[in-house]
DNA sequence: ATATATAATGAACATTTGTTCATATAGAAT
DNA sequence: ATTCTATATGAACAAATGTTCATTATATAT
């Protein structure tokens, strides 16, 4: 058996076709889908308009190749991410955990711009609404319900529905997100925003301990 | 003094006018704006385009006009909305008339899709941003500060930052506001989430009452 | 009833936009 | 070095889009 297997992540296809999508979703997140076109992508990446149709079938091709990326980013596998989560802590400092997981996201380029898409799409593409659903919402909710339910059969924590708590839990940090990308489009200060995030667990666990 | 003022109100080209940025704010805040053609918008309102230039410069002054209405738009006047709110009523009541409030805008047509609007043009359109920021956010969260602020002097409620608390109890509820307007979307039933609405106010105020 | 101001129409326009395709070029395999 | 495949280019296209304007129709005031 020979090593050379040959790679297509090095070949020079691979690299413009990575290219095409990083500045689509640079164009996309910030501009709008519908008010980006052909040539800007093509212009961003250093290329003309017809090499773009090497790639993709088209310009519809290219949102739907980064719309599926949102469901392997970051927030769809919020609790994969890291060993911590869920695994060997508990109570207070798993919920830390998240909120600081969520933190971090949130300040990250490429997730922001993911964000971004997301919101700016989310009406208009149903494939969006779905993945938001599943992979962002129910998942997550789910995940932290259950979480939370051992802790009442635990006694950590009161008594209560966990799904109530989950969405009690996931909307600030949801909104904490979009207040960060709201700022950095208008080059604000986000310094404020950080401690946000530690804050609410405070605020959230204070609520539901026993 | 005659009384027959020449009302424009009732004149053929207010009619339009008005018909003109009704269908527009429907159309925008479902296909989005870039997304509407004005011939869209023309159909909808059962004309010609080139009608639509006798009322507004352009298709870009229509969505000024629009973007003009959020501010009069009922989240931003959470607290005049009403009688009740924060005038006679006080700790928990006060903060279930906002919710409930909140909740009957969140269901209201027009409103939601304002909602829309908003959310599909604030990355686009600086002075989207610039009402949410001012109208939206920070004249709620400021005014119900204060009013948290009040209750801490009163010992209704435990001390704590009061604008910390302000966001973490209009967090959940433009959450749930955007959660409606979503599986509106998809024609998913909402009923579930009216209850949602007291159940924050429920576990807001168990965290925050002395 | 006639004149006047207001609004709607039809047709056209210059741009912009997404896409195609024949041709040229570069890189990899033989 | 030559062949072959993969990628890039240039030019062109049809369709869609925002906007204009001369003309016609409609309502209101005289």
């Amino acid at each position: 058996m020979s090593i050379d297997v040959d790679l297509k992540e090095f070949s020079r296809g691979f690299k413009t076709k990575k290219n095409i999508l990083a500045q689509s979703l640079a164009l996309f997140s910030s501009k709008g889908f519908k008010a980006t076109t052909v040539r800007d992508i093509a212009n961003s990446v250093g290329v003309k308009q017809s090499a773009l149709y090497n790639h993709f079938k088209n310009k519809d091709e290219i949102l739907e190749t980064l719309v599926e990326e949102l469901m392997t980013s970051a927030i769809a596998n919020i609790f994969i991410s890291k060993d911590n989560v869920s695994d060997r802590l508990q109570g207070k400092s798993l919920l830390l955990s998240i909120s600081t997981t969520f933190k971090l996201i949130s300040f990250d380029i490429k997730n922001e711009a993911l964000f971004k898409l997301l919101i700016q799409e989310i009406y208009n593409n149903e494939r969006v609404r779905e993945i938001y659903s599943e992979y962002f919402y129910q998942t997550n909710v789910k995940k932290l319900s259950s979480l939370l339910f051992e802790m009442m059969q635990n006694d950590i924590i009161k008594s209560n529905d966990p799904l109530i708590l989950a969405n009690e839990f996931f909307a600030p940090l949801f909104f904490y997100q979009m207040q960060i990308s709201l700022f950095k489009q208008d080059k604000k200060s986000t310094s404020a925003m950080v401690s946000l995030f530690e804050k609410h667990v405070d605020f959230f666990w204070d609520n539901i301990k026993s």
